[in-house]
DNA sequence: TGTATAGTGATACACTGTCTCAGTTTCGGG
DNA sequence: CCCGAAACTGAGACAGTGTATCACTATACA
């Protein structure tokens, strides 16, 4: 696994560490900004042909339940996943321009939701929220 | 079509009206809730079994163009097509529970972005919230 | 009514994602 | 270090979403 750290979240969630999970987080990791499924599944194919489709998929549902991996929207409207620094749920945005995503603080987001959830008397489960544009640098 | 502020709308975006436009936004219409494509296609076929995919496919691209049909994300991740009162791009809270969903006034959403946009030197090019909960009449 | 052009249906294709099932691997305990 | 329960895997089938092509048709507007 990547990092100690991401090895110990998949343990403590339940989860086994095997040589086809290795390859998608290492995929994920080389990339450094978000992959669509068909991504992943040839990055890994390139190291290891014999990893099946299936495996990248639930690999990528039990990296998600860990928290490790965030599902995103890509610009178009796919979607695309996400190896995050920051644990836990949280937003990004992503730049249309060289793919890379900056986190979102949930500070920023949480009086927004709140604000919603008084204002129409909605309860919130689950949020999240596509911000697509430019970044600082692209500009 | 539905309405004549429909039908204006779609020639205005000098889009024609046909037959089996005329069917998707029916099929919406009776709804009244958001639908998946799949939804869509079963609900126009009742009607008219000859519709094709390929034109259910197209003629919700072209509501969306024109700002009638909203695309919003379903509870579970998929897509599903909203018929909408409201003009224009906006946001919207979907209940889990009745699978209705409410309009959020842009009045609420820009001073969110724009505070982003300020905190990450990022300029913000669309945005769309997946909001899912339980409504008022719901909890 | 005529006509430029937008729209259509069939079909093929690509991608995303789930399910099943028999066989394999991992991890923790003894 | 070995064992076994349980998690994981690969293959393959299946379903949904969405786009492209192309010959043909219907619409809007003068
Ligand atoms: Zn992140
Ligand atoms: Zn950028
Ligand atoms: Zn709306
Ligand atoms: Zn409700």
């Amino acid at each position: 696994m990547g990092s100690a750290a991401v090895r110990d979240r998949m343990l403590a969630a339940g989860q086994r560490i095997t040589r086809q999970r290795d390859e998608v987080v290492d995929a994920l990791e080389r990339a450094r900004r978000p992959l669509a499924a068909r991504e992943i599944c040839d990055a890994v194919a390139e190291s290891n042909p014999d990893v099946g489709r299936a495996t990248v998929f639930r690999t990528l549902h039990a990296l998600a339940a860990a928290g490790i991996v965030q599902r995103v929207t890509l610009a178009g409207g796919r979607p695309g996943y996400l190896l995050c620094e920051a644990e836990g749920h949280h937003h990004h945005l992503v730049c249309t321009s060289c793919g890379r995503t900056i986190d979102l603080p949930e500070s920023a987001v949480t009086p927004f939701l709140t604000g919603v959830e008084e204002a129409h008397g909605f309860t919130v489960d689950h949020s999240s929220f596509d911000v697509h544009g430019r970044c600082a640098s692209c500009r």
